[in-house]
DNA sequence: TCTGTGACCGCTG
DNA sequence: ACAGCGGCCACAG
């Protein structure tokens, strides 16, 4: 039988964490695409999972972006410090943005 | 149970 | 290129 635990993540959220897991270093990917894998139509559900990330050091999320290819948002935030900050860990990736904007498209993700 | 909110997406003007 | 609007799903209070 199974005794209903207290969860504090719901198997959405884990689904997505798995999904960004996944992802290679050095690779990026969107919200969308994100949604895909975890058969979600609305990735704005996913994004909210990344922002109540409670892995944060084990899940990357700074690896997904916009479907703009825009750097998106980080630290609950769509602007501001943080950013700049999700921007120099993608660096370091050996992913490089131009004016907020993903520079090598060849970089993402596709599933 | 209902409502508001969000690290979004796509179309239209 | 930019701004506005609606739609979409999941979560918190």
């Amino acid at each position: 039988m199974m005794q209903k635990e207290k969860k504090t993540v719901t198997d959405f959220q884990e689904k997505v964490y798995a999904a960004v897991k996944r992802i290679p270093q050095g690779k990026v990917t969107t919200y969308k695409l994100l949604a895909k894998e975890v058969r979600c139509k609305s990735s704005q559900a996913v994004g909210q999972a990344l922002k109540r990330n409670p892995f944060a050091p084990m899940v990357p999320c700074h690896r997904v972006i916009l479907s703009d290819l825009s750097i998106g948002g980080f630290a609950g935030q769509t602007h501001g410090e943080e950013i700049t900050r999700k921007q120099m860990l993608l660096k370091q990736e050996g992913i490089l943005f131009d004016n907020g904007k993903l520079c090598d498209i060849g970089q993402i993700h596709y599933s």
